[in-house]
DNA sequence: GTGGTTCATATTTTT
DNA sequence: TATGAACCAC
């Protein structure tokens, strides 16, 4: 503590001369290419500053350039900037260019990572303080769920009725808002059958005795430890000089009260992000954060950045067109200096298959070039969707026509079963207290070692207080497990002693020297044994072998099952970069991306959301009909907020593309394998008509079918009825495919809350006998009126009472379109 | 304790 | 449709 003061009072002086020197003697060609505003955001470098930066404006360069201005002006040394992001990947990138900027790498910028890394850190150093051992663990979703699940059953509730799913989405809920279970308002407190406060309680409860802490936590309780101790706060507030974050608008409360508490002394802190670029709200992300700024921050420098260096005119035109319908925004709108480019393309299309088809051919023309241009490379063309099921038609139908796709998302390496197997067993190696790793592999391969004698191992580790790998071997030694189980369980716990022997080498004495400096990469543990015979490679080989876990998936006769030795193999190859087991795990529980490279050129597809921050010359934005984008789960769900949040990503969508942006949607499409039909999104009436060319889609004649959803407000009718005659539908491929499909023919089915005139027609017009179709339970017929309420006998669902509204007339007309 | 069956269920996701 | 979890029969 009484370092900072020396550091302090030792730095004053000098602090001020080296800044003289530097500024005087160190040249800034890194300011040079940088236009007004971003120069303004970089010079700004004292007191609170909120750059508003669009998509496109040169953010990061903005950004990088002040820290490495920061650095070479000599107001900072690179251990005190505080630097935040969100992931790996963009703190990864910041390091990068801030190196460029300054042409060297940066020694130590050891505050600059993402908000979980820099909490982790910080928490080991202060871990006793909330009741933790600084070399806690930290669980991943996966035993945060089943931890939730025991204590579910041990409040004797029906496991089924309250999923655990649920109470761990709202324990993250209440975590983003940083409330400790005490601070929890008892109207929340009382979801989730009056149980959830009690269940958060109990939950932080067995994380600490479990010596653990999941994600949500990781700030929480820095928070905690910041609000309950003065000092160690003021050490902080001391030594982060300059605090700079990343996409503020995406942060949460308990980042919010971690960075207003960090910047209270100097209030340096620098804010980058984009209001209109918000779509992280259902996570927890608070807006609110960025527009309240200058409250926050009394006498804050705005910087907007606006000059848009990414996309065509019309690209921009069309996308601040959109947001334009979005209230409450902090005001900024892109422009660019660039004259040329196409409008942003915009189709309709039968059903969900003719829209992919016409996108693969779509890339394959691009690919081969259009109208004398140069072909594209396939790895410049992205296809961004709304739902990640809605990937599934192209990726069918790029495996037939031959086309190389990547999908971005979906599970990530580390969240793979197997991967997740091979790391429980390594923890259990490293720290055999740690109680779930082994819950989670004690039968894993299967070993017969079922419910029954893992509820005695449970037992017996309760009754003598010791962990389930203590209490194991305790329940042999007292002969309690015998048969099958027995002679398992009594190979698995010789196992893990010979790996646990064979991770460490001769025990050595050492003391540790208790440090207090901020600026080491991390804070050292204390070596208690000489270097292991064997490399921790080797011993992970071993350790994967010996348990028999290589094996069952070599027997394994799945298709999955070579991908999956594959992934282990490669987990082997991914510890190469750590000195030992223990700092692989403790470093991966945050890093769980892992980029391959690949060589190949290929289609990228992807959701919106894991778009944000990346560009594509040409982009893809496939089905834009409302209920889907705009979602429906959204709008019902969050109202209002919730459409505008969903016009974000709209936003944020189209300003993904540089060169050519498609926007498409489809008439029917097939969602849980039942024909839907919709309408074209409500955004696209928001794209301004200049800024748009409408495309003819292939088999129709008489174009005006594309046209659809320019219009706005049309209501009842359906916009192609406006446009197109059905003969141009009856002639088109889609129509004579889905002939031939008689079996899963499309119905039309009113969607339930945008169209009042169907509604209202709904109510008014049902007698008893009259065949009806409802959302959820299908066709069925009207068997009697109460009031509002009908009481239907569905076809597949059987007797229901269901609200009028809900339930649309299905004559026979219904049963084709239009 | 395992394996096959049925049943409900169905955004967006980083750390 | 299709996936995962829960349940029941061996």
């Amino acid at each position: 503590m009484s370092s900072f003061d020396e550091y302090d009072a030792f730095e004053a002086s000098e602090r001020q001369s080296l800044a003289a020197r530097a500024m005087a003697a160190r040249p800034t060609p890194y300011l040079e290419g940088l236009n007004t505003e971003q120069r303004a955001a970089v010079e700004a470098l004292e007191g609170p500053v909120l750059m508003l930066a669009g998509a496109g404006t040169g953010k990061t360069k903005a950004l990088t350039t002040r820290i490495a201005h920061l650095l070479n002006t000599g107001k900072a040394r690179p251990n005190e900037i505080l630097a935040v992001t969100f992931t790996n990947k963009a703190a990864r990138e910041m390091k990068e260019r801030v190196a460029v900027h300054l042409g060297q790498t940066i020694e130590g910028m050891p505050w600059m990572g993402t908000f979980h890394a820099i909490c982790v850190k910080l928490l080991r150093r202060h871990a006793e303080l909330v009741g933790l051992k600084s070399n806690f663990t930290i669980l991943d979703t996966d035993d945060q769920i089943r931890l939730m699940k025991q204590l579910i059953v041990a409040d004797n509730m029906d496991e089924k009725r309250w999923p655990a799913r649920q109470l761990s989405g709202l324990i993250d809920g209440w975590k983003n808002r940083a409330w400790t279970p005490a601070q929890v308002p008892a109207a929340d407190a009382s979801a989730f059958n009056h149980k959830g406060g009690e269940l958060y309680a109990a939950y932080q409860k067995r994380l600490v005795e479990l010596n653990a802490v999941d994600f949500g936590d990781l700030l929480l309780h820095v928070v905690t430890i910041f609000q309950q101790n003065q000092d160690v706060l003021a050490q902080y507030q001391r030594w982060f000089r300059y605090i700079l974050v990343d996409e503020y608008q995406d942060t949460n409360v308990a980042q919010y009260l971690w960075l207003r508490l960090l910047a209270a002394q100097h209030k340096n802190i620098c804010c980058v992000g984009d209001d209109d670029q918000s779509i992280y709200g259902w996570r927890g992300a608070e807006v609110g954060n960025i527009l309240r700024f200058e409250k926050d921050f009394p006498g804050a420098k705005v910087i907007r950045l606006e000059q848009n260096y990414r996309s065509t005119p019309h690209i921009l035109g069309a996308a601040s067109g959109v947001i334009a319908a979005n209230t409450g925004r902090l005001g900024k709108e892109l422009w660019t200096d660039r004259t040329d480019g196409e409008k942003v393309r915009l189709i309709g299309h039968w059903d969900g298959e003719e829209e992919a088809r016409w996108v693969g051919e779509e890339v394959e023309a691009q690919q081969r070039g259009t109208r004398g241009a140069a072909g594209r490379s396939l790895d410049d063309m992205a296809i961004l969707v709304r739902a990640s099921h809605q990937m599934r038609a192209f990726e069918d139908r790029f495996l037939t026509i031959g086309l190389p796709y990547r999908v971005i998302g979906g599970p990530r390496f580390y969240e793979r079963m197997e991967i997740r197997d091979a790391m429980a067993y390594f923890r259990v190696v490293v720290s055999p207290e740690d109680d779930l790793a082994f819950e989670r592999i004690v039968n894993t391969p299967k070993r017969g070692i079922g419910n029954v004698a893992q509820q005695k191992i449970q037992t017996m580790a309760r009754e003598n207080g010791v962990s389930l790998l203590e209490g194991a071997h305790l329940l042999l030694e007292a002969k309690g497990l015998g048969g099958k189980a027995g002679n398992e369980l009594r190979k698995l716990l010789d196992g893990f002693g010979r790996w646990r022997e064979l991770s460490r080498g001769p025990k050595i004495t050492v003391t540790l020297d208790d440090t207090d400096v901020l600026d080491d990469e991390q804070a050292p543990l204390a070596p208690q044994y000489g270097p292991p015979a064997l490399s921790h490679m080797e011993l992970a080989e071993i350790i994967l072998d010996e348990s028999g876990y290589t094996t069952h998936w070599q027997n394994d006769k799945t298709p999955e099952a070579p991908g999956r030795l594959e992934n282990l193999k490669e987990l082997v190859k991914a510890l190469e970069q750590f000195e030992n087991l223990q700092g692989f795990l403790e470093h991966v529980s945050l890093i769980m991306d892992r980029e391959q490279d690949e060589a190949e050129e290929k289609v990228t597809i992807m959701t919106l959301h894991a778009a944000k921050g990346l560009e594509y010359p040409v982009v893809f934005l496939p089905g834009w009909e409302d209920g889907l984008f705009p979602s429906q789960r959204s709008m019902d769900e969050s109202g209002v907020s919730g459409l505008e949040e969903e016009r974000r990503l709209a936003y944020v969508g189209i300003t993904r593309a540089e060169e050519v942006c498609t926007i498409s949607f489809a008439a029917n499409r097939r969602l849980y394998g039942q024909w839907q039909s919709a309408l074209p999104s409500r955004f696209i009436d928001e794209l301004p008509e200049e800024h748009v060319e409408v495309l003819t889609p292939p088999g129709l004649y008489g174009g005006g079918y594309g046209a659809v959803g320019m219009n706005t407000g049309n209501m009842g009718a359906s916009p192609m009825e406006q446009r197109a005659t059905k003969a141009d539908v009856y002639n088109s491929p889609g129509w004579q495919r889905m002939q031939a499909r008689s079996s899963q023919r499309p119905v039309s089915q009113p969607r339930e809350s945008r169209n009042s005139v169907i509604d209202l027609q709904a109510v008014s017009s049902f007698t008893q006998g009259d065949r009806v179709f409802h959302q959820k339970f299908g066709y069925g017929y009207v068997m009697g009126i109460e009031g509002d309420k009908l009481d239907i006998e569905f076809e597949k669902a059987g007797a229901k009472k269901v609200v009028a509204r809900f339930v649309s007339a299905a004559d026979r007309a219904d049963d084709v379109p239009f």
